[in-house]
DNA sequence: TATTCATGGTGGTAAAAAGTGCGATTTGGT
DNA sequence: ACCAAATCGCACTTTTTACCACCATGAATA
């Protein structure tokens, strides 16, 4: 099965190169390493080695026709990363760049995952979250 | 199924680091930990472990289109509070923040959640209701 | 070919900030 | 007045931040 829910907001900042501590209570959810991949609205996404295997499970069983262009996306996106001895963890350039990631970061923990945000992106996406829209959105799942 | 129910107003006020104390009454009907997250109209939400669990578990079985944002409100605003042996639980920066707590604080219970609010947002909230407007939001609905 | 230089990645330390625990005092209800 | 609950201040620990020196690689240059 699955493990512990990943939750919380936390702000970390980014060293200039690359690295950023990630947060002590989420590292010792997802266990001595993990994979952070692209994500949607221009987040990364972190997963436990375990569902990040998963999900590739998933995709593979997929027709290609459907899935070819996710997994590209996905898959081609992800990389290992192992926090050092001091918690912190190398996002490489290439999904700095592509998620806008500056000196200002925030981590969600989301269920099974954790996103990695912009600060400034996730300000803003945030602030078009409107609680009672929804909330609306999800009558008819029991909530 | 589900515990007493949860009710009352409360005035606490939260220190310098950010914790509370959480009244008594709530703590023991809440257990020994119970989940702190975003909420409506700008307040904070706490539920047991269980309800919190219930929803999540809700909410990772939905498509992730329709779930995403929501899951990011809701998953990604919360954290496990543990009352200290004095009964006060930390609220995490980004929740204070976020709802705006400082130093003087309100907890309500309501049924099966608490809601915390700064104490201006809550007398502000309190002068404008209506009972009549109250019930009439009710009509329809069966009440 | 050997040298320099920029770039990306690693490792460590010191200090700040955030979180935790404890004891003493105050408050408020009965 | 008494008791439990809540508040406050202080000390301590953990986590995060901000630096800095170092290493490897590969491109640019003499």
């Amino acid at each position: 099965m699955s493990m512990k829910t990943l939750m919380g907001t936390y702000n970390q900042s980014m060293d200039v190169k690359g690295r950023m501590s990630f947060p002590a209570k989420l590292r010792e959810a997802l266990g001595e390493q993990f994979i952070v991949t692209r994500g949607v609205d221009g987040c990364l996404f972190v997963y436990s080695q375990e569902d990040f295997d998963r999900k590739n499970e998933q995709l593979k069983n997929l027709p290609m026709k459907a899935s070819k262009d996710f997994q590209r996306f996905f898959t081609g996106g992800a990389t290992v990363a192992e926090p050092d001895k001091q918690g912190r963890i190398l996002i490489p350039a290439a999904l700095r760049k592509w998620a806008e990631l500056e000196k200002d970061v925030i981590v969600l923990g989301v269920n099974d995952r954790c996103e990695i945000w912009s600060k400034e992106k996730w300000e803003e996406f945030n602030e078009n979250i409107d609680s009672d829209a929804l909330l609306e959105a999800l009558e008819g799942v029991g909530f």
